[in-house]
DNA sequence: CATAAAAATGTAACCGGTTACATTTGTGAA
DNA sequence: TTCACAAATGTAACCGGTTACATTTTTATG
């Protein structure tokens, strides 16, 4: 069907490694033999197989992309970066995403690997106890994490240093004069991120001394937020007055809730998001957040594993640095006139009744 | 380095034919020879090539994904959408994001053909002028667009139908007795949908004998909205009441932007969006939007191009409905006191000064 | 001009599977 | 037991490149 060099080769009255050579500009192919060959590919639209090629070079120059969701623009913006590094090295990727699934996490990285990609970047349900990553490292397939930090064992990976940026998300509200303060996380089990952004929080408001904050899950899926935020906002003047949200999408279901709870944000109650996400900047109030260089993540996470290809021995657990973004969305705390708080709170009742 | 199908063979003392067979399980094999080659296999850790594979069936079972950006969601759920499909029917993803740029969509096809993919899915920045279109029909690779619906010649493709999606978006604006309307558009050169949907959308204001709406063009990229609006509404009675935007992105900064002007969305101005991305419904004021059913149109892509591959012939453009989505950021007219609505933006004014 | 060295080109094996066809083994009937 | 036929298994060519090594051509030098 479509030419092979063998085609090109006897076309242009030489031999296969001579196209060869002029494919792959290995030099050593006389200016006239070379405008002779290049007529043939012109002529035959010859286009190289790369199946071929690989199967003889025994390396492909392919790398596996394996992400647990498309829906949160993190990593997406990861995958821009692990893109544009990707290409800008000549790599091409193999992609798949897998719902916070173990089993698809297999399924894909065994697909994967069948095709011989040279190494992975993934984020993983549990980097700490990950079937997978097992499977890479007995197998000896080089792979990068992205966002995950195994908290046990050492691996490589590309992240924030979450416990860090946990603990700056209190002292920022804390400084605002908050000292009743909250958090609203996904399920813990499906992110070690989560996880470690609440240690550092908890940290952070214990050095202070000040009273344990709630912590409240809720379920990402159905993102149950009023259901949550509306008991615990029920007319308790003991209620946060601040919020800490594991990541910038729940943050804006969380100020969304408030805001249809008849509470105003940042008027009634601050909140601060994770991950830095662009529609952040646009919203009204602006998502105050701490910023995690996602689509740099994916860049360095790359361009260390590429490396790592190449023969260097680059240290393998990067950090990038998170910066807090302040946002109208997180203000100083007021001290509220409690008749006043429960007044906004019958009004916003008898809107949800009708 | 890895084990291959001939050690396997050699350690189960069979030839490499019957490893095949067990492998491909085309029957075949008696079980107690099959039970002694899957031995060997476990004890090899053997994982067969798919290079190998390929180059001798000369099929791949791969697609290659080409979509011009990340950090619209839309993409992110196409995307989505087409990974399950492929992933039920066996398919692995090749991919590559464009960022409009008409040199990589070139440069991303080319490899992705080296690499022998079987088809491609793809959204491309002009689909009635598009290189990477006609190479791929030259070469005769069988492709489905997504989002994309070329008004010149017929190609393959899932997409809504904007232009009805368009005159939708009109008259759900004046059925809440919107008589200025106006839109707010990405640059239309990079979108064949934005043009679409304004067609739709002045169609049916025309048809309703309605003065013809302003239509506003934004640049996505800086995403300058405050600029444009500003001007606009910047004490002049006849601005619009409502907008429409191109998109749901657009309609989010847009109603951030009016409320940092100053203007009560829907009270003062009402907006609607496009696309239907998740985030819309969870903000307040929730995003009044057209719905694309994103996911199924990236299945229905996959499906349809899997379908051609085996041969199947399908119709070639398929179009998916569109639904209208209600939302707080679209309310019924206030017939407004201009003085009122001076005072507000002199406030607004006021406010922007410091 | 002869010749050695360098440069260009060609030959053929190899990468790891699949599979048509050939051969061996197994089964059942006479 | 023997034979015909079916089932299982084996042999080897092939897919489309790359590349070590062999051979031929060109260039430089005395």
């Amino acid at each position: 069907m479509a030419a092979t060099i063998r085609d090109v080769a006897s076309l242009a009255g030489v031999s296969v490694a001579t196209v060869s050579r002029l494919v792959n500009d290995s030099g050593k192919v006389r200016g006239e033999t070379a405008e002779r060959v290049r007529a043939a590919i012109d002529k035959l639209g010859f286009r190289p197989n790369a199946v071929g090629r690989n199967l003889s070079t025994s390396h492909t120059r392919s790398l596996g992309v394996v992400i647990p969701s498309m829906s949160n623009p993190v990593f997406a913006d990861a995958v821009a970066g692990i893109n544009e590094e990707a290409r800008a090295r000549g790599y091409t990727l193999m992609f798949n995403v897998t719902n916070y699934d173990r089993e698809e996490e297999l399924t894909a990285v065994s697909a994967f690997l069948e095709y011989r990609v040279e190494g992975l970047i993934l984020t993983v349900t549990d980097p700490d106890d990950s079937p997978v990553l097992d499977m890479l490292e007995r197998e000896d397939v080089p792979y990068v994490l992205v966002y995950n930090r195994p908290s046990a064992r050492s691996r490589p990976t590309a992240t924030v240093d979450n416990v860090a940026a946990g603990r700056e998300a209190a002292a920022a509200l804390m400084s605002l004069g908050h000292e009743r303060l909250g958090m609203v996380a996904g399920r813990f089990a499906a992110s070690d991120r989560a996880i470690a952004r609440r240690d550092g929080f908890l940290a952070e408001i214990a050095a202070k001394g000040h009273p344990a904050p709630l912590v409240l899950e809720v379920d990402f899926v159905d993102l149950n937020v009023e259901e949550v935020l509306g008991p615990l906002y029920a007319g308790r003047a003991t209620a946060p007055t601040a919020l800490f949200c594991s990541n910038d999408l729940l943050a804006i279901s969380v100020i969304g809730a408030l805001g249809r709870m008849g509470l105003k944000v940042p008027d009634d109650v601050s909140v601060i998001g994770f991950d830095g996400i662009a529609v952040g900047t646009h919203l009204h109030p602006t998502l105050a957040t701490i910023v995690q260089p996602s689509r740099d993540m994916g860049r360095a996470a790359t361009a260390q594993l590429i490396d790592r290809l190449s023969g260097a021995v680059s240290s393998s657990t990067l950090t990038l640095p998170h910066t807090f973004r302040t946002g109208e969305s997180a203000g100083p705390v007021a001290k509220p006139d409690p008749a006043d708080l429960q007044k906004t709170l019958q009004s916003a009742q008898r809107r949800s009744d009708t």
